[in-house]
DNA sequence: GACCTGAGAGTTGTCGGACAAGATACTAGG
DNA sequence: CCTAGTATCTTGTCCGACAACTCTCAGGTC
């Protein structure tokens, strides 16, 4: 059973105390501006050695949720947590839940055509390979205000062409990895303000020349390979999005 | 003499690693996919221990340079490094020589005013104190393509009033590193597309309802507090704005 | 010949203890 | 009251060792 073994593959420990100092922080055990235990403490009440925590740490911080300050201490950054940061990858579904408002699919539909050449560069495919086009109307509370377009390999389901179905009604990215055991590692997008033409202004109700945001991006799995090309049209008010900008600071050269 | 001791401060020596190894992968000493040598090797080559090397290495895998996988390698992430990628802090100038084209700016103005209810909140100021605003058009080849409006605390360049004359010709973030030893951390913008109003489109030179990509920002400093509040107007097909996401590879809850 | 199995070497992850370098708080002195 | 020095705490760096994991390749089996 080439399946494949997906899951469960035992998490370096510094992972796991990384996680564990996020959600303290998360559910305010860490106040923001507070300090930590020292190292030695903390790697005591955790279980961990000093090299294991310091691993998690430094990660914590280039996340932006500690500062260390060199025989100072270690304090929680009070930069709180921006919505819809743009640096994290996720749906429109969360997008639309993390807003307070129900999230929906309309007029889904999903087809295998011959991929474009801008498409199979972007993919990385031989020019005229079969993709799966999926395209969705994403509604919140019922009223339209994302148009998506997601376009990924043919050969990925290949075998077991009942999974396109489930993409209408679900998450991507959970499907992917469910039915596939294809994990996102991280993506590239790109945005531009642009106005409806007539086809997007009808499928999402409003009129041509209404202020549109597109966003396009490119998906890639943990070993680089790319597994998702997806195009976006946002209603202009529908999102806030955010981005934590690093830097200048510490600049190289 | 309350000038301040500026630069110099001695940086950790991970530090001084991370940079290292930067430079050589945007060099080409480490061309991507290829394998890095192993951490004791490395430690040696680099005259640190592993420990440090290690600290450094963390951080280059959270920044999306290398992928560490146990026990295969350390291996640089074959992600080209986008252009005009959000999640760096860098100003218009910036932006504009890397696309290849002359910066410009063109009528440039500041003035002190009492800070409105919202902008003495985003910097976290008594509302009425008086704000130093900047206002400049960017131009690009001599042709206008970004209007900047910039907001800072008046007490800074309370001592300098000078300074402002600067900032008509130069970047901000210059002049405050150089002339007032402050340097930004990090900032967080948000964007949205909006149509130019009667304002806006004389001074950038275009019809009144042109499509425009509206993104405004806040600047910290390194202990966290508020120092620059941004407002720009971009032609919607001025730059191409791309953000590297992570995730959603390792959620947490 | 193709496939599975397992030993081996190589690499990253974790551990413990120790000292160096920087920051803060307190104390003695002016 | 202010200043300078000291004590003490915290993070940064170092060393050496072992554990956990991957990959490769030789050997055996079908």
């Amino acid at each position: 059973m080439p399946a494949g073994p997906v899951e469960a593959r035992s998490k370096p420990r510094s992972i796991r105390v990384q996680d564990e100092l996020t959600q303290r922080i998360d559910r305010g055990m860490l106040p923001a501006g507070s300090r930590l235990p020292s190292e030695p403490a903390l790697a005591v009440e955790l279980g961990v050695s000093r090299a294991t925590l310091r691993e998690a740490l430094r990660a914590l911080e280039s996340e932006g949720l500690v500062r260390r300050m060199w025989g100072a201490g270690t304090y929680v950054a009070d930069s709180r947590r921006v919505a819809n940061s743009l640096d994290l990858n996720f749906g429109v579904t969360d997008a639309i839940r993390a807003a307070g408002m129900q999230a929906g699919i309309e007029q889904a539909r999903h087809s295998m055509e011959p991929a474009t050449v801008s498409e199979a560069a972007r993919l990385e495919l031989q020019p005229g390979s079969d993709v799966l086009v999926v395209e969705r109307v994403r509604t919140a509370d019922g009223k339209p205000i994302v148009l998506s377009r997601d376009i990924l390999p043919g050969r990925l389901i290949a075998k077991r062409p009942e999974i396109a179905d489930e993409m209408l009604t679900r998450s991507i990215y959970e499907v992917l990895e469910r039915e596939l055991g294809l994990v996102i590692h991280h993506g590239v997008a790109s945005f531009r303000p642009v106005r409806a033409d007539i086809t997007v202004a009808r499928r999402l109700g409003v009129p041509r020349g209404e202020l549109l945001l597109a966003i396009w991006q490119v998906d890639y799995s943990e070993d680089g390979a790319p597994v998702l090309s997806s195009y976006e049209y946002h209603l202009a008010d529908a999102f806030e999005f955010t981005v934590l900008r690093r830097g200048p600071g510490r600049r190289l050269s």
